[in-house]
DNA sequence: CATAGGTGTGACCGGTCGGTAACTATTCGG
DNA sequence: CCGAATAGTTACCGACCGGTCACACCTATG
């Protein structure tokens, strides 16, 4: 199975210990972030880089510059762990949503393309899809903790788009908010198993073609 | 992490030694298939259910009622066997659309619903998605042989779509096949993350709008 | 300076993993 | 009926897994 083969050389990543640059009156500059905050935002990328199942909590305490013993202080079991990085992954898109809110007051028809668009830019840069759908496809065991997490999740999300959808004034917004999600969830999965030239490089023309078909008339 | 507790009872999965049963004159009946057969069959099943990771050769070769020797004698690696396995579903894939273009004999719309009808059932049905594409979300490490079976599959399933939105008739063809194609992952993924009840539940009424918004001005 | 709480270190545990060796039992074609 | 191929059995290997232990360390605060 040529089972994890996590690169040995995830430690000196930012210098030699940055935790050492001080300023001549002792305050200390560059301060890293605490343990338990590494370590989240370090699994989350683990994680989505070589899968949930694919990497050792013990890589995980060393890329994050600490080691095994601190991070079960901090989480008591790598299932907690996961647990954690999806709901930080969860607070990062609900921030989303109210940037996205903030970028065109009064104006719910262009914040409903400026969601196509961010996803459409989402879909470029990152190369794996939603860290949710994905932890949902990998663990299968039912009474999994991380499940919760996931629904909440999903069900926050799909109730913020069918918004979106209503008060942009289309006809059927339930069904367009659920065609763009399908979509969105369609087109990362897609680039995840057939790359960027496959059916998700036409997720922006099928979203707009999507709302075009759905826009009320006049 | 609760470590992969398949359940023990794998054995007796169809009463005592069905290979046993033989009529007077020594021809068998009922005559269960070859070790290597069952082996694949059974890895499908098992690697759906519990993911690849999630998973043993040992526990897939005990509930083929065979033992990881024989596995490992058909099979090099276990590797080989989920390209294997991939490979299987691939052809019983393409068997369907075979099935569906003899369904609807000159009648490229008709099939074009049909295809919609049909994954709106598998949907239904089926607790776990494309296998295909779960495969892809689950093992990450590039240069995994299965990417190559799953690019292969997902290529020729994208262009038997293609072919039967352009035989339709529709505009666009191939934005419109895309979108179907996204929306069905979208449709199988979102299942798995949010149950029967969320976006995937209007899969098939968002396909038929998509389709309907293509169909060519008579 | 003393103390306490968070942190680092290394060894360790039981269990499971993918994969192999050696040997026996079964089956089947010539 | 014999021999060759295939299948079954048991034991084993080294690696890695999630998780715990005891103990030294450091630093902030009183």
């Amino acid at each position: 199975m040529s089972r994890s083969l996590v690169h040995k050389s995830a430690k000196s990543v930012s210098g030699p210990k940055p935790a050492d640059i001080r300023l001549e009156d002792g305050l200390s500059v560059q301060a890293r972030a605490a343990p338990r905050d590494r370590i989240v935002s370090t699994a989350c990328e683990l994680f989505r880089q070589h899968g949930i199942r694919g990497i050792g909590v013990d890589a995980i305490a060393v890329a994050a510059e600490t080691n095994k013993m601190t991070l079960y202080r901090h989480f008591g079991s790598k299932d907690d762990l996961v647990c954690e990085t999806l709901r930080f992954t969860s607070e990062k898109a609900a921030a989303f949503w109210d940037e996205l809110e903030a970028a065109h007051p009064n104006d719910p028809m262009a914040r409903l393309h400026g969601w196509v668009a961010a996803k459409a830019k989402c879909l470029a840069d990152e190369r794996f899809g939603c860290d949710l759908a994905n932890a949902a496809v990998e663990l299968k065991e039912q009474g999994h903790p991380a499940h919760a997490v996931i629904e909440n999740f999903k069900l926050a999300q799909r109730r913020r788009l069918e918004d979106l959808c209503r008060e942009a004034g289309v006809s059927e917004p339930e069904l367009l908010s659920d065609t763009l999600a399908m979509l969105m969830e369609g087109a990362q999965v897609s680039k995840l198993a057939t790359g960027s030239e496959g059916p998700s490089m036409r997720f922006l023309r099928a979203c707009e073609a999507a709302i075009a078909s759905f826009r009320q008339p006049a």
